[in-house]
DNA sequence: CGCCCGCTTGAGCCGCTTCAATGCTCGTGG
DNA sequence: CCACGAGCATTGAAGCGGCTCAAGCGGGCG
């Protein structure tokens, strides 16, 4: 598979992430350019470094040129759920627009590449441009319509399920990007997928490993190439086969 | 404890949803009153009663002014998983505004008084009133940090911890609208408590027998009181005593 | 009044966590 | 160039928390 280049040109990246953001947004190409005047093409994120940390004010929002990131929560009692991993073409920072303030730490886990540009800006812009609101809206109903997505799977989903949707979800976005739907790197680390799925890095671990003999995927590491799609489909949901009841709730031990 | 009135006055509510809702927003007055003219104020949705199906076409949004009401998804393999109740003076319909459709049941828990405006009036009216925009961004915005907040109690939480945060949460919102913020009913079944917080009807009902026996609440049926609020907050996060590792994810069986 | 449904409680089991040990990869320095 | 250590990943064994199955109870509604 190919990678992002790993390096900028000057002034402008040919791809900037909110161009092909607002291209999807449909903005006539007067108001792509008013967008694209107040966006900083070049903000740089080494791998473990903070975008953004919870309590930090709200001060811009972020396409993902290249790269990957993570979302987190962290309560008082120091648990952390990861509430999201973010890939190029993806918006970086909606969490906070509620409050002015960020309710997420945001890390890089590997080098990334981000546009950037500020929430007042955008504010006023969107104001004036209504289809870049509707866009805008757009992605704020679909974080919200993804999140509910992840509570069912946190509140209803045996180990397997989780995984297997975790592996499909990364498997639609690669391909939606251009790369190969079966074969690709996982950027993660086993404890942030633990995070992320609600359950620990050896149950992670085990599950892979159980798949893996089952000849639905082939991992090694961090590659990973989905060896049987439409069987890992079936998995979610199949609870038909191996088990006549609807499942609900959580899991073993806590 | 009081109650909302059964019904609503004639042509308008004293107290209308949107119109609270509005005053959050610090609306100029005129501004206000063209809110105002394109809600309706009477619709009414019994109990069981479905509000919006999922797949349906995003018509109008809701606040409610009276009730309560659930909302869940489902998935093919028919599980389902409640992703919030909401109580008088909160904003429904969030989920649809990405993709235009539904994402959600909403399906009325107790006989439930709405205000309901067209979407496509409210699009309108929020490009011409900035604080109205902004203060729809805001709700947007809370809704999306309140389901980061589910999911962090769905993946990193333990039954007990579950239940504590399900009635301080409570607590709070009957607090912040002038109700006991010790004493008040649960309005929804256990069934649907176990749904919300990932876990069986009868781990709903243990915990609550446990808390009962504690001496943190009194229970009753669906009248609690709250008798320790203290000791109910420090059961969160408050795993050092009991427990010196973080806990991190799932339960027991599944 | 009687039925149905929602809630509670008990007993046993299972899946996931916990604890522990080993292997692997990569970056660092001798 | 290789030795070494740190962090990540895998695997095993044992325990426990919440699920499953089952039975009993109470209250609301027809």
């Amino acid at each position: 598979m190919t990678y992002f280049p790993s390096s900028l040109p000057g002034g402008e990246c040919p791809n900037c992430g909110f161009k092909a953001w607002s291209r999807s947004a449909n903005l006539a190409s007067c108001d792509s350019e008013r967008l694209n005047d107040r966006i900083d093409h070049r903000r740089l994120v080494k791998r473990n470094q903070y975008l953004n940390r919870a309590g930090s004010k709200l001060s811009s929002l972020y396409v993902i040129y290249s790269g990957f990131l993570k979302t987190s929560i962290t309560d008082d009692g120091g648990r952390e759920q990861i509430t999201g991993f973010s890939m190029a073409g993806e918006l970086v920072g909606l969490d906070s627009i509620g409050t002015g303030k960020h309710q997420c730490d945001t890390v890089a886990i590997e080098d990334s590449h981000l546009c950037e540009i500020a929430y007042s800006d955008f504010a006023r812009l969107s104001c004036d441009i209504p289809s870049l609101q509707h866009h805008f809206h757009r992605m704020m109903g679909a974080e919200i319509a993804r999140d509910h997505g992840i509570m069912l799977l946190l509140g209803a989903m045996r180990a397997e399920e989780r995984i297997a949707m975790f592996l499909l979800n990364l498997s639609i976005r690669f391909s939606a990007r251009g790369y190969s739907e079966t074969q690709f790197r996982l950027p993660m680390a086993r404890q942030d997928i633990g995070s992320y799925l609600g359950m620990t890095v050896e149950t992670v671990s085990r599950t892979f490993s159980q798949f893996n003999n089952l000849r639905l995927i082939a991992i090694n590491g961090r590659y990973i190439e989905i060896r049987d799609l439409p069987q890992l489909r079936q998995l979610i949901g199949d609870r038909g086969t191996r088990d006549p009841l609807p499942r609900r709730a959580g899991s073993g031990a806590n």
